[in-house]
DNA sequence: TGAAATGTTAACGA
DNA sequence: ATCGTTAACATTTC
């Protein structure tokens, strides 16, 4: 899943592991990773993939870049290469010592940098590395992207923002948009509007300006808590695969009382996603 | 066995 | 044309 939260934990970790270390080695486990553009299927591979990745060693990392769910890599310049990654949805990057056996089970490529392997594990294949020339990178990471739900926003200008061109769209649905506002999932959408008290199916041209302060406020903020909840150190989890317990308020709590009221959460499905609320908490106006 | 899963988009229908 | 929904991608898990 990773929503921005989880992809900016990738960009911090990926900065301490990795800024100022020189690659040593690239392992490439599965060339469908490695794509032409960002967003590509797995089936589209670049087809001189692996060939490019192989001019990284002795490339220095110089810096690791955020924009919504994409991450840029910036490398030495003299090699002419640098990387766009997206984590997709089962995406990850983990360290390991070189001492081990081998790669991780679903490793898809290897960076071998200060003496550890650095691992991008990615079981379902969505995500992708996209080697690209440096003068090409800023734009990659911020074409078609909105502003990152990280920062601060006004309410009227997110409401302008992810109204514009449409009055009738679903909240929900135009908050992933991440051309409007970039970084917002499934997961986190549904805790956001949770927290405002504003029902996932409302049309944005109906929501007050109250209710937009309130959502303008609460996304960076919601945002900024998941980050701070996650681990600092070891592998990064994510919902589905793991006995970790839901941290999440309604997401995936169909049939459950409300934390806030008591009332059953509901589920339903809004453009193949699912999504939840408190009918109590959350009406629809 | 079937359904659903955190992301993204091409293709379809109104 | 614009809007919005569905299907598809690939794989795992319940």
């Amino acid at each position: 899943m990773p929503e921005l939260p989880e992809v900016e934990l990738h960009a911090r970790r990926l900065r301490r592991w990795l800024v100022g270390r020189v690659v040593e080695r690239v392992q490439v486990e599965d060339a469908g990773a490695i794509r032409p553009r960002p967003s590509t299927r797995p089936s589209e591979a670049m087809p001189d993939g692996p060939a490019r990745l192989q001019r990284l060693p002795g490339a220095r990392v110089e810096a690791v870049l955020r924009r919504g769910k994409r991450l840029g890599m910036r490398l030495t310049e003299a090699v002419g290469t640098d990387l766009l990654l997206h984590l997709g949805m089962t995406g990850r990057w983990v360290r390991r010592s070189t001492a081990e056996a081998g790669p991780p089970r679903h490793a898809r490529l290897g960076l071998a940098a200060g003496g550890r392997w650095h691992w991008f594990v990615d079981a379902r294949r969505f995500g992708c590395v996209v080697p690209m020339a440096p003068t090409e990178l800023r734009s990659a990471l911020e074409r078609g992207l909105g502003p990152d739900a990280l920062e601060p926003l006004g309410g009227s200008e997110l409401a302008a923002r992810v109204c514009r061109g449409r009055g009738r769209a679903a909240v929900k649905v135009a908050l992933m948009d991440q051309s409007r506002l970039a970084g917002l999932g499934n997961i986190h959408v549904v805790e956001v509007l949770f927290q405002s008290g504003v029902h996932p199916a409302r049309p944005v041209g109906e929501l007050s300006a109250s209710e937009w302060e309130r959502l303008a406020e609460l996304i960076p903020r919601h945002l900024r808590a998941a980050l701070a909840e996650q681990p600092g150190d070891g592998d990064v989890a994510y919902l589905t695969e793991g006995e970790i317990d839901n941290p999440f308020a309604v997401y995936a709590r169909a049939g459950q009382p409300c934390p806030h009221c008591g009332e059953e959460i509901e589920r339903a499905r809004q453009s193949g996603r699912s999504t939840f609320w408190c009918p109590g908490c959350q009406p629809r106006g």
